[in-house]
DNA sequence: AATGAATGAGACTTCATTCAT
DNA sequence: AATGAATGAAGTCTCATTCAT
């Protein structure tokens, strides 16, 4: 029986994850320590073990459940029955994504997930995880190929899961470039598929005379 | 008036770089401790000491040094003053990096590069040569498509800087795919951009015309 | 809020400082390792750097801490408002530092101030503490010599900082001797003073006569 | 057979020690490396270890020879067989130390001599030396208080051990005064040596005198 | 449950000394 | 004799984790 309710723990956890996010960006993945997080959070060292095994726990923690938070927020855009034509539901997919990084409390939670990436290549538990995260939205990807293809607004030829390859490495690249090379504008690829997508007579001829 | 040959100091540097790259991908960017660089390179901790000033340096010059290499591959590619068409030229770009990732000695130098993007975050000095080098990549990127428009095989009434912007996202979301979902073509991109990419004869005549 | 009073806190960070006065005169300025006065003091690597930031932090507290204490040995002497005639009051001062140096524990604090004395040359936060705390006792022997003068037991034309810095030379070098020639009487000292001085009667009269 | 000449090797030599002096003086016991005395001495390290057996040697043949160098300039003062009055033997004395602090190079080899006062604490073979001169020191100045008894000018009562042990604490004390306290002058310990001292009739008065 | 002092393994780095050239 | 690269023991300090209170 918890002396305290469920309720007030995960505030505290969230206390403790915050404070980590923070200091993860702040100093890095080889730099954060475990004092660090500890006074961030407000609490005591005792109370932070209290929630979490140890700092490789609290480090996956950040990542997983920031990974499972742009997932919610992407859920819409993805899983939209009736997508929008692939520059515009790129877009949406960026924009989302970008919205994701800034989140008022200045912790850009996008720079943070780099160092999900990188921690992921040597903590199995954290690449398992990761895996089967990017998989599954590579899938989602696939799925929403398949909708295009069924409402005819796609070439049914294209194997949808190469397709899915190339908008995963567009929204990943997005990330890492994002993080990189500083300034990327959704609107810059918005841009750039308009130019590349083939046009059938009544859509291209639509849309060019919108923009004319 | 040093001893040991320029040379012999070149090969024992490298022996080191060699060194911590494995260790970088064996055990990631917080696990690495320069005892394990100083065994795996042969050396003693002194010597190593006498090639890099400390940790910090040696992780910069493994990154540094890694984006150089990709560089030096991706030139011909990418200052082709004839570069194919959109999709082979991706397909050439991803085959290079792909390639870059497998040199026989079992060190992939793509996994290791996620490390160096994280690393960047939080440390300036990388910070500001991976920024630099990044955008310069852009920038030839947008060099390539000027070429394409001033051959007439692309829409000349695209920006260049957005579609360079894309094709950055798209390389560096390969290799971030590559190290995240593991299974990622090559092929698999190609056939993609080659579904959305307008067919020459017609489609781009077309609409250079139609937008001009 | 403390879990362990201020009390035991002082008395913990008092067992470090006996242990760098140990191993400070046992092995030299040189010699003395963090591990040695670790071992010495009973208390673990981490706990010593609970209470000093670090190496140079232990060995100028153990410095300023010892000449504290020997000022305020010295203090009833040194301030005493009706000083004896100056071969006893010196007498009273060597006395005071020759006890100063034997406290049960077989700690020699005064040999270990010749390191002091040392350190203080080129660490510039000692050597500020250190001069200002000998530029005050030299001012304190001028105040006594001040008081002999308005007393009428000392020759009023003498300068009393110019006997003030004879006393401070006498003091020190006593301190000096004694750990580098070894054998040193306080008893010498007021003898050879006792021979020096003029005896008061007939000779200390006759002088303030003549010179006022 | 050395291939290069005693004298050259002798000029090697003392370029060692002037380095190792410079390095003392600028970094203390603690902090000299032999790194910094063999790039200061500009020869090569192996050729410092060529003409010195390790860095404890070097450290105490600058301590020995400082302290021979000092005894030589003190030789004449000291041996004088006819030494004038106490204030002014001191006031010789005390000149010739100050001077000897001041040879041009901007190395003060009386602040180096305090490093080597410290480091005689912990280092047997610089103590047994140490303690051999300065016992030596104290008897010249025995001595020096008998050719005054016997030239009638001093108390023949006045035991002369007692009066050297004076003189030696005054001697030393100076020097550590000069070290810790900053200002310090001959003049000072002069006149009031001059205050201190029972003039017979004769003596005083023709000192008094000079002075109203 | 909470606290934060204590622990101690292990990280990074220096530096006296050696020795192949 | 001279060089200076290499060695590796030893030093200083950090930090994840535990545990008495």
């Amino acid at each position: 029986m918890p002396r305290i309710s469920d309720e007030r723990r995960e505030v505290r956890r969230e206390q403790i994850l915050e404070a980590a996010r923070a200091c993860l960006q702040e100093h890095g993945l080889e730099a954060v320590s475990m004092e660090m997080i500890v006074v961030r959070s407000g609490l005591s060292t005792g109370a932070v073990y209290g929630y979490f095994k140890g700092k490789d726990q609290i480090i996956n923690a950040v990542v997983v459940e920031g990974m499972a938070a742009l997932a919610e927020d992407l859920a819409p855009v993805i899983t939209n029955p009736e997508p929008p034509p692939l520059p515009e539901f790129v877009g949406q997919v960026l924009s989302t994504i970008n919205n994701f990084g800034q989140r008022g409390d200045g912790i850009d939670r996008l720079l943070v997930s780099l160092h999900g990436w990188s921690h992921s290549q040597s903590n199995l538990e954290l690449q398992t995880v990761t895996r089967a995260s990017y998989v599954g939205l590579r899938r989602l990807f696939s799925d929403v190929v398949r909708r295009w293809q069924a409402a005819g607004t796609f070439d049914a030829a294209t194997d949808p899961d190469s397709m899915a390859q190339l908008l995963m490495s567009i929204t990943l690249g997005f990330v890492a470039q994002r993080a990189l090379a500083g300034s990327v504008e959704v609107t810059a690829h918005i841009t750039a598929l308009d130019a590349l997508t083939p046009r059938t007579a009544k859509v291209s001829g639509g849309r060019v005379s919108r923009r004319s």
